[in-house]
DNA sequence: ACCTGAACACCGTTCAAGT
DNA sequence: ACCTGAACACCGTTCAAGT
């Protein structure tokens, strides 16, 4: 009857957590260490050493505690890190998103807070991929971006389909841009790369890359973000 | 002088490899372990066992072989992940690329057969997204790519950012749709999980939830994609 | 009742001892 | 010269012993 145990930060996982909507504090009555320091701290050290190097020694030392402590709030590794990637998407939370001028302004401000809170989070990334993005803060996003866009007119098909659409690319862009192996903009060792290569094996390839290298990281963001929101309103004026 | 060490999968990593194009055998004469049956094995371990279970033990078992060994062929095993990605990306190479229609066919069918290799190795998505893809496979796809891109007279620049701005949103879409977490499209949990929050809280989100259960997800792909090849052809007819 | 030191069974990586 | 068992310093997690 009882099937494998979901995956922290699938649906049906975080259906199985206290409540949805607030933070507050979880779990035997009012333990010594608050979960939200906890999860503050987890992000902290995720952004400073990175995805590899966390570990819960390392997040039990800093709060000058120990690790089996941890586990009086948290089931383990897992349902920590599902929180830090939540708390990144609480980042990307717009609240004044009604008072835009319509649908596009919705769709773009907010592919570009999405861009900004993941961007300021590199190493959480690898993470939120292995997520679906349904924790408190996740669901707050979605219902706030939605609501603008019916808000605004569009028709609810097309404001799921365009939610999706618009989160997928700014998490597939963002990742591969400022990910934990992505290199800086001017690296000399991306040039070098690039360089390195032989023109006969990689003609088209050097040719863009000469292109791509002379426009700025930003500018590219807002190019494929442009052909989404202006191939939507083609489907709805 | 010598910056810290790059880390695998980054271009300059992949710059210090020894050829980029072939595979073929590499390190130390000709040892008894072939390296491409290293990562095929790697690969299918990653795809029965997912990333976090994947172990250098449970790989050098597989080989009949002791963990120590597999260092005489790979530095570690962020080069042997490094080496199963690209091998994954290696199955999303078209070479009859050439012989389509037009720029919006090369773009959509490239599109569909990268959602595919990457659909079928899900586990490797949160690897993937850690890495630039610049492997020997990598490169082998971004070139023939562009090369047919260009060969149908989209310029450049457009080519050059249309392939970003599409295998991103590949990236991002198979990962939140077939990642580890993701739930299977008829997981009655999931319908559970919508089923479970407070309509007065989501009221969107649960109205637009209604319409995305009904709609295939090979359709929401195809929406999204469609979007971007539309919104191009606005810039070059 | 609540907390936690110390142990358990792992892990990636190294290297001296084997052949 | 090449290979690898066994060790090293970790890791996430558990639990009996402390307060």
């Amino acid at each position: 009857m009882a099937a494998t145990a979901p995956p922290p930060g699938s649906p049906a996982w975080w259906a199985a957590r206290p409540a949805p909507a607030p933070a507050g504090e979880r779990r035997r009555g009012r333990p010594s260490l608050d979960t939200a320091h906890i999860v503050d701290t987890a992000l902290r050290l995720v952004d400073e050493h990175g995805t590899q190097a966390f570990s819960l020694r390392l997040l039990a030392e800093a709060l000058n505690s120990g690790t089996a402590t941890l586990y009086r709030h948290f089931e383990g590794k897992d349902e920590i890190l599902a929180y830090v990637v939540d708390r990144v998407l609480g980042e990307a939370v717009l609240d004044d998103l009604a008072e835009r001028g319509d649908w596009r302004e919705v769709l773009t401000v907010t592919a570009h807070r999405f861009h900004d809170a993941l961007r300021a989070h590199p190493h959480t990334l690898p993470l939120l991929i292995a997520q679906v993005p349904v924790g408190p803060h996740g669901l707050a996003q979605r219902e706030r971006v939605l609501s603008a866009l019916l808000a605004h007119g569009l028709p609810v098909d097309l404001a799921a389909r365009a939610f999706t659409a618009v989160t997928h690319y700014v998490i597939g862009f963002t990742a591969q841009q400022y990910g934990p192996a992505a290199a800086p903009d001017d690296d000399p060792r991306l040039t070098a790369f690039y360089g390195g290569l032989d023109p006969a094996a990689y003609p088209a390839l050097l040719q863009a890359a000469r292109t791509l290298t002379s426009v700025p990281v930003d500018e590219e963001f807002a190019f494929g973000l442009g052909l989404l929101v202006h191939g939507l309103g083609h489907l709805h004026p």
